[in-house]
DNA sequence: AGACGTTGTCAACGCTGTTGACAACTCGGG
DNA sequence: CCCGAGTTGTCAACAGCGTTGACAACGTCT
């Protein structure tokens, strides 16, 4: 029987893995537009047939292989006293490079609804979910998306628009100024 | 004699305005990738090859045609009491929709570093200069470029991912919320 | 009338994502 | 052993993209 959808159901593991691994490292150095399908082929070393064969298309390879993989489980399960600032310094200094590549190769791409969705449930499942619940006070939900909101203006100022003064300030002073900003937004009582 | 650079010298200003605004109107429903210089072209009743005579390339065009013409100087000098809430209301209020689809439109396109570069000038331009000479405090202008950071964050959540629990929340309790907790960046001294 | 600069079109180039046809290879059953 | 079947991969082609060089249509000035 043959196969009805467009990707391939086994395929060799390894040549999947190859073809994965030089998408990654393609989409996060030239984003979505700029990394074309034959050159993660070239650099899988594979027909660029076979790219699409395997997920289906460009769109599939990205959502497959460009994905948030953060987790704030340690900070967000903290105490609420310095949550703010503990998730400014878990994003800014545990986090590698890759993080701050995902989410720029991924707000650049959100025109498709897909990836749009994912950027949305990323923020929804590590910062919203964990943190809505154990917030006191009213409009408990609507804080935690505002500090998630907050939370993108960072990672746009750090990844997207890499403003240097931002980059190359001392990470305790971004820690301390834009933590307490996030931490009024948690604090909040009424 | 001929003309060296790419961008044809004159031109029609009829023309140029007619292209210009099916440009502006494509690349905000459909953003920089989704807007093809044949279909502005179409809805200009033109050939594609005349935009890139009249703007030289695509970016070109969306460089000149999509632009961030936000005014906040009535906001960023008035008094600083007060001034995190007047600037989300400012925001929210206050800006047409088009505010919203420019944002989006440009950081999705913000592969291309002049385009990067806009988004940079135009928030640095719009917030940081008028704001940061007007600080109390240490670190002043550090605080300014993090106020403009919270303002991406906002848009984002508004603009690209259009979380409805934030569209949909009541303009008062956004100002409150979010206003204070910039606020809170504002009033910092120390 | 004829030369000239301007305004616009047409066909083509090399690139893109994607697909259908086909080759090379592995493997189980007679 | 060998043959058919299924898997893994390639090739050539398609329509659409941004862009360019050659060329047509047109008004204007001498």
């Amino acid at each position: 029987m043959s196969t009805v959808t467009s990707t391939r159901s086994g395929g060799s593991a390894a040549t999947r893995q190859a073809i994965g691994r030089a998408a990654r490292r393609l989409f996060h150095e030239a984003g979505y537009a700029g990394a074309s399908v034959r050159a993660i082929a070239a650099a899988a070393g594979v027909d660029a047939a076979l790219v699409i064969r395997y997920f289906g298309s460009k769109e599939g390879l990205f959502l497959e292989t460009v994905a948030i993989r953060g987790r704030f489980d340690d900070v967000t399960n903290g105490p609420l006293e310095g949550l703010g600032r503990r998730l400014v310094a878990s994003l800014l200094q545990d986090r590698p490079q890759q993080t701050f590549d995902t989410w720029r190769a991924m707000l650049r791409a959100s025109d498709s609804d897909r990836v749009r969705e994912r950027l949305i449930a990323a923020m929804e499942e590590m910062f919203i979910v964990p943190l809505a619940p154990r917030l006191t006070g009213t409009r408990a939900e609507l804080r935690a998306r505002l500090v998630a909101a907050q939370i993108s203006g960072l990672l746009d100022a750090v990844a997207i628009l890499a403003d240097r003064r931002i980059t190359e300030a001392s990470l305790a002073d971004l820690v301390e100024l834009y933590g307490d900003s996030i931490q009024a937004l948690i604090d909040r009582t009424d």
